[in-house]
This record gives structure tokens, sequence and C-alpha cells, in this order.
DNA sequence: CCAATTCATATCCATCTGGTTATGAATCAA
DNA sequence: TTGATTCATAACCAGATGGATATGAATTGG
């Protein structure tokens, strides 16, 4: 469990991230305003989540004007998937090892 | 986003109970003390943390006598692996919605 | 140039969170 | 039965977290 991995599963858990994410996933690019419009919450809170979510990898912000336009990067999910994978295999390995030894039982 | 979801996020976001929860799913069942031997806090911290990871879902916990007994439930995972599914889902059809404009653009 | 817009940052605050110690309930061993 | 073991729960505390408001910097339009 790295440093990057903690980061990423902190920065998921907060709801209101998540939404913005999704938002971001499911609409394309987005101003802060129109994201703030949409989230219920202030303008300097959105700033805020989106710098952790920026932070964590999980968007990208470029600035044009006096406007931010924020993208999804989905890819930064990989090591989410991919601990979860790991779980489930470790789970399934040990399942395969008890089978190997109920088989060796067997005989 | 439900709340079922919301509360396996929240769950998996602290490191310790990550740890406890690889732990079972790579070595099987423990009892308490065994987690809490590994764990560098103390035993009523890990009881806390198992109570939690119970209530998302994620481990069972099976009284034998005066110890309990916890056992992962990997598939409890399969909502997070789903969500980001979902995410990495809409990032792409977005993109072959371009893709289309784009190659209707070129006609 | 001046006013308005857009966003980020600073500051502050209530609440949540993860840890501790203390304690109690249940089980086991002698 | 009595004392030890194992775990859960209660009470408490320091620090993190998510929100608000205030403000400033940068850009744009008139």
């Amino acid at each position: 469990m790295t440093d990057a991995d903690d980061l990423l599963f902190r920065t998921l858990a907060d709801p209101t991230r998540r939404g913005l994410f999704e938002r971001l996933c499911r609409e394309g690019d987005q101003t802060v305003g129109a994201l703030t419009a949409h989230a219920g919450i202030s303008q300097p809170a959105v700033s805020k989540h989106l710098a952790l979510l920026k932070q964590a990898g999980l968007v990208a912000g470029r600035s044009q004007g006096r406007q931010t336009r924020y993208s999804a990067r989905p890819e930064a999910l990989a090591p989410l998937s991919d601990w979860a994978g790991r779980m489930t295999g470790f789970w399934e390995s040990r399942f395969d090892d008890l089978e190997t030894l109920l088989d060796r039982m067997d005989q």
C-alpha cells in the first residue's frame, strides 16, 4: 500500500468529491462556476475539493483566461481496481490452496 | 451513488482498516488477538475498526468461545470496481461521441 | 482606466475520526 | 469457584476534515 494509493482512497472517500469527479467523467470538461452551480456548496469549497482531486491525479485543470476548466482523468482509478483485484486474488489463491489440500486428503 | 457505496468508500479510506482487510484476505481467518499483534495499535482500536469493516460488509465475525474469528468478504468490493468501471465507461462513451462527431465533420 | 467576473487562498469554526485508557461481560482453566 | 484471558463497549481527547465567509489576484468588457 503505497503513499499514492492512500491518497487516492482518502480522496475518493468524500461523496462531494466523487460527485464532482463523476460529473466530469459524464459530461466532460467544466469550469469551476458550472461545477459550483450543481454542487450545492460554495465556490471556495468546490475549489478546495478540486485541488484535492488534482493532487490525487483524478482531475487536471487548465487555465483559460479567468476561467479554469477541469477534466477527469479516469486512468487514475487504475490503482483502485488493481488493489481490489489483488484482494480477490489473495482470497481465491487461498481457496485454491484449501482445495488442493482437500484433494490431497481425499486420496 | 447509494448509501451503501458511500459507506464502502468511507470504510476503505483508512489505511489501518485496509491493512486489516488485506491481512484477512492474504492469510484467512484471524482472531482479534492475532490481528492486534500485527496492527501496531491497541486491541480496542482494532475492535472498532473491525466493527466498521463488518458494518460495510467487508468482513464477517463469528464467536468461538471467548475468541472472535474474523474473515474477509472480498465480494463486498464489487461495488467499488463497478463504480470505477462506470466512470471509465462514461469517459470512453464521451470519447466515442467525440470521434463520431469528428468523423461526421470529416465527410 | 474602472467595474465586474472568475477563481484561489486565508481564516475560522463545528463536527468527525482514530487513537487512548478504563471497564465489563463471557469463557476457560485450575 | 476463582483467577486469567479475550474481546467489546464507554468515555474521553487531539487532530483532521469539510464547510462558510472574507479577500485578493487576474482577466475581461465597457
